[in-house]
Order: C-alpha cells, then structure tokens, then sequence
DNA sequence: ATCAGATGTTAACTTCAAGCAACATTAAGG
DNA sequence: CCTTAATGTTGCTTGAAGTTAACATCTGAT
C-alpha cells in the first residue's frame, strides 16, 4: 500500500474491532481443533506468519488468509450469508423507493436470490 | 507475497467461490445505494481499483479493504456471526469430547461469550 | 443517435506484506 | 522443576499490492 492514506494503517475503530474480533474467533476455532498456527498455515498454504497476523487481526492482510482460514477450519459456510442482498434491508428498501436513476445497473445482472 | 506458493494466487475452488460471492453482493449493495466505484472508495479510504478488485472477489487484497467496505455500506454487522466461537458446533462438540491436551490454551483466555 | 458518466484496462512507479531464519518467551506435561 | 513445543519478536530480502494517469468501453438518459 503505496500511500500511507490507507485503510489498512489507522482503520476506522469499527472495522479494526470488527477485525480484531474475526481475528480472535478464528484463534478460538482453531484451538478447539487442536491445531498449531503452523499446522493450520500448512493446510492454507501460507507461513505461520500470516496465521499469527489473521488471528491478531491485521488489516493489511489478504484477504484469503483469512477465508483460507475459515475454509481450513470448517467454517468457510459463515461467509454466505455476509452482505447477502436478500438479507440487506436497508438497500431492499432504497430499491424499492426509486425510479431506476443513474449508476451502470449492467452487465452482469447479479440479483442472485 | 514473494513465494509464488500461495493461497492468493490460485486458492481452492471453494475459497475462489466464496471470494467471488462476497464481491458481488457487496456490489449489489453498492449499487442499491447508488454509490459509484469512486464513491465508495473515498469513503473507505482507497482508490477506486481497489474497490474494483473487491467486487471481484480478489484473493490478494487486503482484508481492510473489504471490511471497510462493509462499513461504508452499513453492513459491518453481517460480520459478527462468523466464526462466532458460540455458533461453532464441531468446535463445542471437540471441546467436550476431549481431557485438555497440547496447544496452548494461554493467556488471553478468549472464550467471550 | 448522442452525450456524459461509470467502469474496465493498461503501464510505470513506490511501498509494504509475506517468506525465511534465528532467538526470546511462554506454557503444558511429566 | 525441567524439557519440549508453541507462539511472539526481529531483521533482511523480494515480489506483489496499491497509487496515479491515460485511454477504451459500456451504460443510462436526453
């Protein structure tokens, strides 16, 4: 990350809680399961390293890491219902309220209920 | 990420999918609120391509970027189930099932229920 | 059909993340 | 205790992520 403008360097206090809370999920999970750190980076492919960083919660870290993690761990099933459009109340709701405006509707038509 | 050996440059098929899917749901949202590319991204503090990169699912970015995304979109909530050591079932049942064995159980004692 | 804006694409450049290795620290078990 | 293993820490190196910019393409609206 070029710029040091970032995200990744002072998040938000939500997102670094909300992050550091994945974070310390993931370590529990994987303690339940009686794995090392390096046992688990062995089976997502990365070096313990990165373990370590996704279970501190580290922002700057791929983000495979940690869905690597969860799909180690059994838990990849967590992520479905994540920003899932038919759960998302509040853009249901806007959509509803509105002449089809501006903003590429497109390509790809992914209302994928 | 020097060793070309990792998970973000071909993670497992299931990994990809689930990448792939979190992206568009996000863009989903993105799109209900009648954000552009460029909106969001100033919002979360990154240039647009990175926001791009998110909605395709791509393995390589940074975790903060998709985490603040959800933010910026009011959906940083939908985080807090995953992984949730209380939601983890096969985590219980191994913890029961079992006298309390190696892999250091430490410090931060983090069993927050 | 035309126009304006949003998104995809490419390229060059800069900076940091991940790999690796060695050592320190902590904890579990006997 | 004392040993063994797991985790934290540090420094170095290298490759990739992110930035910017310019251009291409597609979309929606007039």
């Amino acid at each position: 990350m070029p710029n040091p403008t970032t995200i990744a360097t002072a998040p938000p206090a939500a997102v670094e809680a909300a992050l550091e809370r994945l974070g310390r999920n993931i370590r529990t999970a994987r303690l339940r399961r009686l794995l090392t750190q390096a046992q688990l980076a062995e089976r997502v492919g990365v070096s313990r390293f990165v373990v370590a960083g996704v279970e501190q919660g580290k922002p700057s870290t791929g983000i495979a890491a940690y869905v690597g993690a969860l799909w180690a761990l059994g838990l990849l099933e967590d992520l479905l219902p994540v920003a899932d459009p038919s759960e998302d109340a509040q853009g249901m709701a806007l959509e509803r309220a509105r002449a089809p405006k501006r903003a590429r509707r497109a390509q790809t038509l992914d209302d994928d209920f």
